[in-house]
DNA sequence: CGATAAAA
DNA sequence: TTTTATCGG
């Protein structure tokens, strides 16, 4: 279950940040924050993540931690959030896998209640990340000056589209499912220590000898987030069986199994709502005074947190500004 | 979540 | 090979 049997699928390479100098990473802000919230929070001093009011002011922290990595190697980050109506929980931390499982009960409700499974899909996927989480990171990415927008639906079918039609070299993300989406190339592990990996889509369908259908067809065997998977079928079989039988729907047949609303899940990683009503601009021109004052005045965020960001921002920034003069 | 060990 | 369980940063 889940997306691990699409990492073992997937054509994955070491890619030093050498390589990709100067390129543009269509982030998916969703998975970005998400990531961010969920690892460093958990393992530390609630205080320091919280205003007085109890306000998670977290994502500043991870904002101004993780900017520095894209500037230093000359990337060009765009930040995709997801649209739609944002779902407010202040409970946090409730599992994505608990929404995994229920992403298919939630389908059959939408279905149901005569719902577009548009919806559905939604709130599928709507992590807790509050509304002053999203407004305050937007306010501050507007500070530094890092473009951001607002996808119609997932962020990560639409960075996979700025990927495809060349707007972004990369997608940043660490789901494997940016390859469901048709994204060319993928970046995981971005902020992290070491080098990123790259996740190629072309190579992935070389190496099973399949198409972009059948490597979806072949996850769903499997299950994604929108359906369960057919029990005994890993990525292995699964890749087995598509070849043999040609498409999702040849397995089913031939197995006698079901997957509820298949078609429509399909035409979900096929043919995803995005948008083209964006602009790249790859000037960034920070203003860190007014970042610096934003998070620490504003919203009380102990300056040691984060000054040695800003700090890597702004040498960075200037490394960057004398470049453009050589 | 990811990596891994062990069971089915 | 797949599934289930467990652990760690």
């Amino acid at each position: 279950m889940g997306n691990s049997d699409l990492r073992s699928l997937a054509a994955l390479s070491e890619c030093p940040f050498a390589d990709i100098e100067g390129s543009t990473v269509a982030v998916d802000a969703h998975n970005w924050l998400y990531r961010y919230l969920t690892t460093t929070v958990k393992w530390t001093d609630d205080a320091i993540y919280t205003t007085d009011d109890g306000t998670e002011v977290a994502n500043l922290i991870g904002v101004v931690q993780g900017l520095p990595k894209f500037f230093e190697h000359d990337l060009t980050p765009i930040f995709v959030f997801d649209g739609g109506v944002t779902e407010l929980k202040d409970d946090e931390v409730e599992k994505r896998r608990e929404q995994r499982e229920q992403a298919e009960e939630r389908l059959a409700e939408a279905e149901a209640a005569g719902d577009s499974i548009e919806a559905a899909r939604l709130s599928a996927r709507t992590v807790q990340l509050t509304e002053t989480i999203q407004e305050t990171t937007r306010d501050l990415l507007a500070l530094l000056d890092v473009p951001y927008i607002d996808a119609p639906a997932e962020g990560e079918a639409q960075a996979a589209y700025m990927n495809k039609i060349g707007d972004a070299d990369y997608v940043g993300s660490e789901d494997y499912d940016t390859l469901l989406f048709g994204a060319p190339s993928t970046l995981r592990e971005l902020t992290s220590k070491g080098h990123p990996e790259l996740m190629e889509l072309q190579p992935t369908l070389d190496e099973h000898e399949i198409t972009y259908e059948q490597l979806v067809d072949v996850a769903m065997l499997c299950g994604t987030d929108f359906n369960e998977g057919i029990s005994g079928i890993g990525p292995k079989t699964g890749v087995k069986l598509i070849t043999e039988h040609g498409d999702l729907f040849g397995v089913l047949e031939a197995r006698g199994e079901h997957i509820e609303f298949a078609d429509r899940i399909r035409e979900l990683f096929f043919d995803p709502p995005v948008t083209d009503d964006y602009e790249i601009e790859s000037d960034i021109d920070p203003d860190l005074d007014a970042a610096r004052a934003y998070v620490t005045e504003e919203w009380e965020v102990d300056a040691d947190e984060v000054e040695r960001g800003f700090e890597r921002i702004e040498s960075a920034v200037v490394q960057t500004g004398l470049d453009r003069w050589s």
